[in-house]
RNA sequence: CGGGAUGUAGCCUAGUGGCUAAGGCGCCUGCUUUGGGAGCAGGAGAUCGCGCGUUCGAGUCGCGCCAUCCCGACCA
């Protein structure tokens, strides 16, 4: 039998690496941390939404999960793992089976039983927790893992900003009572702010929409790019933030006062004006003198759809997560013309004035502005003067309202400022809404059985990686944090000067030092420009030049300028470059993150 | 799912119905060179996304499909 022993006896010779830096990346690759992670070896594409990670990158994911792990720890987590596969039993438990889409990815397998991929694991962890939690003295418990997740997403985008099958940490709280989940929760948003700080990221933690997780409270944590697909109302005076979704807003005085009289309804003769733009122009009014209709056709479950009949005055836009959450429904559509007239209504000169056997979700604003004008539901009329309480009564008077960019703040008045984001994190209180529906019953001190209040957090790795990358880098490529960078010195050996690199790449290795060894047969050009591009923070060079003088060549990627140190000193001058670079972070993340609440 | 774009070697690109599909990067061999993606010589590498059609002749035109990207719809 051949003995095992180890091909290589040192990590990372860039002879042996697997993966190649590329000049030119993809034409494809639109944004810039894809374009770099791909031009650096870092990471490559099978399909849509879907990447392998090579060493170079796969080394990062380590690091970042490593600093999860830490700040999962450090508030209490256990570390466990659940399964990819989950049987549809659990789904079908929750009721999620029935409420989530497409985006579920559901197969059979050779017996014919039903299986999804799993997008999230509150089924999973329900069924462990309702089989192993049976009394007040096994809670509070807070569990979490490292798990891939599949959600057939319908438009991949960004390289590793929007994917389908990502890398997602997930905990999950346990406790006996709601002051149990709110401690768990606040623990999280300050482990959150640590991870986010530790990694070099400003994350901006805002109020949001609970989804299909259901729950009550929600926060999601952001980070702010111009390439993210989120957007948050952001408060410059009060610091109020919240995602647009959910973002409630001040609402100006309106043109009229509330209690001003109610004129008489009137018909207008209005040919060809279906739409508020054409309105005002027609009738030389402002948008807010007018009501807009919006139809949608919401699902309540996988077999019944119901018309939404949304009111709202013409300045403003509906806010679909708002409409849905008022509705009682999810996925919202564009109502066609036939459901629209099959209410009574009619496209373009629709109102609910006369409308009956529909219910009518209305805007505040519609029930706080007198005299409106309205569609007829008459092809080429509108009505002037009607009045909510009058004229019809909405079912529902709520805020479905859209804050836009330069809305009034809620709490303070001052203008909105709308920015984009990329949602690294979410927290949420989930409440009973699995212990109920999946059986998570404990028997509490006074004897009662109870159901677990759970909470559910998570932090996509993959996403969190790719706005690392789209926050540091510059012209010549990327500049990862020394915490999350796959190597920390990335030592470069000029031709001549072999056995000096050499020597100095196992004393860093002894030392215990991340090194990433550049001894491949280029020429310096090509491995300064790799160096470059692959963003490791701490450069030293060994040439033929520098050991005339007994000493290497430094350079931090950050900063333009290069140095020397005298061979002997050099590791011990990289350990103190490490701990320099790493203090600032650690302070970030030591720092109180500001509250969003 | 709607709109748009693209698909030629590992990557970037040219090829505008007509001879053996062209160039650069990368890769292999040799020489030369050695501090910011060098130079010379030689070489390997392509079912031009797939299928059907039009044509004497299709990378090029038409239809269908597939894939990827962008915008929208959607989304923890």
């Amino acid at each position: 039998m051949i003995p095992y022993r180890a091909i290589q006896e040192v990590p990372m010779r860039m002879s042996q690496l697997f993966g190649q830096t590329l000049r030119e990346a993809p034409a494809d690759v639109e944004v810039e941390s894809h374009r770099l992670l791909v031009r650096s070896g870092c990471i490559r594409q099978l399909g849509a939404g879907i990447f392998s990670y090579l060493p170079l990158g796969w080394r990062v994911v380590g690091k970042i999960q490593t600093v999860i792990r830490q700040e999962m720890e450090r508030i209490g987590a256990q570390e466990l793992l659940m399964p990819v596969v989950n049987t549809a039993d659990i789904w079908k438990d929750s009721g999620r089976w029935d409420v989530i889409g497409p985006e579920l990815t559901r197969f059979k397998d050779r017996q014919e039983r039903d299986l999804v991929l799993a997008m999230t694991h509150e089924e999973a962890v329900s069924d462990l927790v309702r089989q192993e939690i049976r009394s007040y003295r096994q809670l509070p418990r807070l569990i979490y893992h490292l798990q891939t997740k599949w959600r057939d997403d319908p438009r991949p985008r960004a390289g590793l900003i929007r994917v389908r099958e990502f890398i997602m940490k997930d905990s999950y709280s346990l406790d006996r009572d709601d002051a149990g989940l709110d401690l768990q929760y606040d623990r999280h948003y300050q482990a959150y702010h640590r991870v986010f700080s530790r990694c070099g990221l400003d994350a901006l933690a805002v109020k949001s929409d609970v989804g299909m997780m259901g729950g009550k409270v929600a926060h999601e944590f952001m980070y702010l790019t111009p390439i993210g697909e989120d957007t948050i109302m952001i408060c410059a005076s009060c610091g109020f933030r919240a995602n647009r979704q959910v973002a409630a807003f001040g609402r100006d005085e309106p043109d009229v006062r509330a209690d001003a009289p109610a004129f008489d309804i009137e018909e207008v003769s209005t040919p060809d004006t279906t739409s508020i733009e054409d309105l005002t122009k027609l009738l030389g009014v402002p948008a807010s003198r007018t009501a807009k209709a919006v139809f949608m056709v919401g699902q309540v479950n996988d077999a019944e759809a119901k018309l939404v009949f949304a009111v709202i005055r013409g300045d403003l836009e509906v806010n679909e997560t708002k409409l849905a959450n008022a509705a009682g429904v999810r996925a919202l559509r564009p109502a066609q013309p036939e459901e629209i007239t099959a209410v009574g209504a009619v496209p373009g000169y629709a109102s609910p004035v006369g409308i009956d056997g529909v219910s009518v979700i209305a805007d505040v604003s519609i029930s706080t502005t007198p005299n409106l004008i309205a569609g007829a539901n008459r092809q080429g009329y509108h009505l002037r003067n009607v009045n909510h309480g009058r004229d019809f009564t909405a079912s529902v008077v709520t805020d479905i309202a859209a804050a836009q960019d330069g809305s009034p703040c809620p709490e303070c008045g001052s203008p909105l400022a709308a920015r984009r984001g990329v949602e690294l994190g979410n927290i949420f209180k989930l409440g009973t809404r699995y212990s109920d529906s999946m059986g998570c019953f404990f028997l509490d001190e006074d004897g009662e059985r109870k159901p677990v209040i759970m909470g559910s957090y998570g932090i996509g790795v993959g996403r969190l990686l790719a706005s690392i990358a789209e926050e540091h880098n510059d012209k010549d490529g990327l500049l990862w944090p020394v915490t999350v960078a796959p190597y920390t010195v990335h030592l470069v050996v000029i031709n001549g000067a072999e056995n000096e690199a050499e020597r100095l790449y196992l004393e860093l290795e002894r030392a215990g030092i991340d090194t990433l060894y550049d001894d491949r047969d280029e020429r310096p050009g090509v491995k300064f420009k790799d160096a470059d591009l692959i963003g490791i923070p701490i450069r030293i060079t060994v040439s033929p030049r520098t050991i005339e003088q007994r000493a290497v060549e430094t350079k931090l990627r950050h900063e333009p300028d290069r140095g020397s140190v005298a061979m002997d000193q050099a590791v011990e001058w990289a350990r103190s470059t490490i701990a320099l670079l790493e203090q600032p972070l650690g302070e970030r993340a030591n720092a109180s993150p500001a509250r969003a609440d």
